[in-house]
DNA sequence: GTTGCCAGTTTGTCATGGACAAAATCAGAT
DNA sequence: ATCTGATTTTGTCCATGACAAACTGGCAAC
């Protein structure tokens, strides 16, 4: 029963915790002489608690838009209070809030698991499956969002909103029997984008189309995304951005994929994390759900029979 | 349209692809040569296509027990050939297979995903959630995990299979509705380990004895993970390990999380990934999901009222 | 007041080469 | 044949230097 004291993290752990990499949590220590790790017998740094704390913080506002070399300076209780520094990037089109996101919010702060899922279940079948979607996830998880940066959601709470949606959504798509007709849609995300909802809610959306989907889950690599394109005849390949996705990654993402992707098959790209951005060559950025089906519709409109391979964007 | 030719990937793209850090890449450069990648204008390493190939092969073989040393002498042919270095480590007790597998690889090779997943539903509802988790998903994964360490599956086929596979145990697990009792289980997985399969299986299992579990999906950093004990007043966290995950790594966290966590609360970790694994004090083993569920009647019968605290695990 | 441009600063990522401990292997003894 | 200790292999860590992309802030033009 000898706890081992949990006297520190080495640097891989707190990579693991805080999302800094190693490279960059000794760049700081050397720059800003934070963080200040002790040293083991063998030269290497030991993390105390408070310091991989202070990270999370600071990481968290990062992602808001701060810059490491303003935050070094404030102290804990300020890092706190921060407010986001990027303005909030509204989202055009948003289905207003019904007024129940508040409850759900509250469910979640509660840690009441089951009454969130019960009531979140209770609405898919009032809504149907189409308006659960735009007007009752898609405003919950920008809420959520919205907190999660301001720091009002502890990681666990968010992964217990995303879990309890997550298996709504699959099983609200899972039981859509219909018939699947033209373009065929392959749906994943990039191997290091790991959210999963916006995925869910469009592949939703466009499956009460009638469209053919086939979700890969997330984070595929970029080899595999093309050959799964190949392997499953996709006409169209469908990619979802998280808000926290690098704008600056994603744009070199979608070029790489539209370089390496038969011009044949188009390239969508969905999510908050496609809003400014400025679109690639040959990418269709969608960065509402209703884009989404828009861009559905457009497709057929542009492809009527169902093989042809496309020629030019506008022949008539 | 002027397609920028692919003419290599930098070093962070081949970390994403392959899964080798940056570190491993460079030091075998370094020691062995290989990879050998150009450089651009600027002293940085290009790596050419061919030679991310090699990697990916290189590092399927060692996640089956070779090593880099001897794989750098041979040719590309002979890596694609290699058997498992490993003994396969049979999971006890495991269900025998009742010759379905069989066709249900031979639908994902063929890329039929509504064919995977139609044939999946049907079964799980001649079966009943119960048998369909232990004698129908559970070999089904297990072979699964065999062909894709056998190099015979793509990443991209795996993860179809996921996906489908996911939807369909969440969408059964959602419509249980049952009375829920002690205890309550908190169940997730390791930063480093993104498999939900095995949680899945066992929350299933779990759910169906009626425990009261609290799904948070996979990834939360460990801290996470003890804020989330105290705020749900869980009884046992359950962690899942995959086959993949390094046991060494695994011993090491769940010792540390076992230091954090209150005594009171209860560690099971379960998987294939447990299986050569030498059980940390005050850590609950469970190698199969038969071990679940056993492990629930056992915590049951030792805590027969509700909210009382452990004392001595042998008192009569 | 807003927009566009430019110089300066900040910041993340990459490079090199050295070091060491844990894991795996091998050799020799029981 | 099994165990134990020596030896090799291998991944991770360290320090430091460098540079390009992103961001900032000021100034001019609309």
């Amino acid at each position: 029963m000898t706890n081992t004291l949990p006297a520190g993290f080495n640097i891989a752990a707190v990579e693991r915790d805080t999302g800094l990499s190693k490279d960059v949590l000794r760049v700081w220590e050397r720059r800003y002489g934070f963080p200040a790790p002790a040293r083991d017998a063998n030269g290497e740094r030991v993390y105390p608690p408070e310091q991989v704390e202070r990270l999370r913080a600071m990481r968290r506002l990062m992602d808001l838009g701060h810059r490491p070399g303003k935050l070094m300076r404030l102290p804990l209780e300020a890092l706190q209070a921060l407010p986001p520094r990027r303005r909030a990037a509204a989202a055009p089109g948003a289905a207003p809030d019904d007024g129940s996101v508040a409850g759900f919010v509250e469910l979640l702060r509660r840690h009441d698991a089951r009454g969130f899922q019960a009531t979140l279940q209770h609405r898919l079948g009032r809504q149907g499956l189409q308006r659960f979607v735009t007007q009752t996830i898609a405003p919950l998880a920008r809420a959520i969002g919205t907190e999660w940066e301001s720091g009002q959601l502890a990681v666990f709470e968010e992964h217990l909103f995303t879990e309890a949606t997550e298996r709504l959504l699959r099983q609200a798509i899972g039981s859509l029997a219909g018939v699947r007709e033209p373009p065929r849609i392959l749906l994943t995300s990039a191997p290091d984008e790991p959210h999963v909802l916006g995925l869910l809610m469009v592949e939703a959306l466009l499956a009460l189309d009638g469209a053919d989907c086939v979700p890969l889950g997330t984070r595929t690599p970029l080899p595999d995304i093309v050959r799964a394109a190949a392997a499953h005849r996709a006409e169209v390949v469908g990619l979802s951005f998280s808000r926290a996705f690098p704008a600056r990654r994603a744009a070199a993402l979608l070029e790489e994929l539209r370089a390496t992707l038969p011009a044949a098959t188009a390239l969508w790209a969905g999510g908050e994390g496609v809003l400014r951005l400025t679109p690639p060559a040959g990418v269709l950025l969608l960065p509402t759900l209703e884009a989404a089906t828009a861009a559905l519709a457009d497709w057929r409109a542009h492809q009527p029979a169902a093989q042809r391979a496309p020629l030019t964007e506008d022949l008539p």
